[in-house]
DNA sequence: CCAAAGGTACGATTAAAATCGTACGATGCA
DNA sequence: TGCATCGTACGATTTTAATCGTACCTTTGG
């Protein structure tokens, strides 16, 4: 009597930093083909075609990302949403970093002059606006 | 004519997530042994001594612990304060993830029901703070 | 004195991420 | 038709991070 497990590797794992790069212009701007995505890449960062192709391909294996292959150049696209994937990376870095301690996170960032006055107001904003809708 | 540079790596490079865990020990409680960094580390992961050992001695190599071998037990200790690594961390995260907003960040924690009550609260006081230290 | 316990040193290995070279199929147009 | 162009496939390599095994030194208690 065996038990056989698929590998759906339902580990939330999270993007590599190269990965991460992909995605965020997928989110960007929507399915794009292996060109695009390498162009765009590139415009801040060098690395060959082939590289991004097989990157793409791996995470398109992952599950990361799902493609489109009736016409020859094959579009790809997120699979999952950019606030989900970011709120998973945040949830893990204010854990790691701040106890998970949102509060914390948000002290650093102001003490550390990385928010405007603009960002304070709507920062503050955000607040109000929660405030009210929690009460 | 020869230039020689010597290699300073001036680079700030993040820790890595290894690194974090021990430095993170480090800053909570002080300049400390091997030994002791290892079994804390133990309590949430497994690793073998001599990795841990191993890990610390690179980190001091590339001048991110400081060690004092006076005593058998060398005595290590983080070279750059808790604040100001989370803190190039934490931009680099905003940078890479909100494109540098920190308002869209602190956006989503909110909305990630990541912040309870009580840290709502809290956020709120250091804006005040901020806000009137500013004006 | 000497063996057990506990320390450091460090090369070698494994694991994971990222990159590249080469092969080869489609398309298009002179 | 045929060749330049643009695409995918995929094994292999390189790079970086993380881990471990083994050698060997120091301290300490009986």
């Amino acid at each position: 009597m065996y038990l056989i497990f698929i590998a759906m590797s339902s580990e939330k794992a999270e993007p590599t930093k190269a990965e991460l790069d992909i995605l965020t212009i997928l989110w960007k701007n929507g399915p794009s083909t292996v060109r695009f995505v390498h162009d765009q890449l590139n415009t801040f960062k060098e690395v060959n075609y082939t590289t991004t192709l097989k990157q793409m391909q791996l995470m398109a294996e992952k599950g990361m990302l799902s493609r489109d292959e009736r016409s020859m150049k094959h579009v790809y696209e997120a699979v999952e949403e950019e606030q989900k994937t970011k709120g998973l990376l945040l949830d893990r870095f204010v854990d790691h970093l701040y106890g998970g301690s949102a509060s914390n996170l948000v002290m650093q960032l102001l003490d550390n002059k990385k928010a405007s006055k603009a960002e304070l107001d709507e920062i503050r904003a955000v607040l109000d606006q929660l405030e009210k809708g929690n009460s």
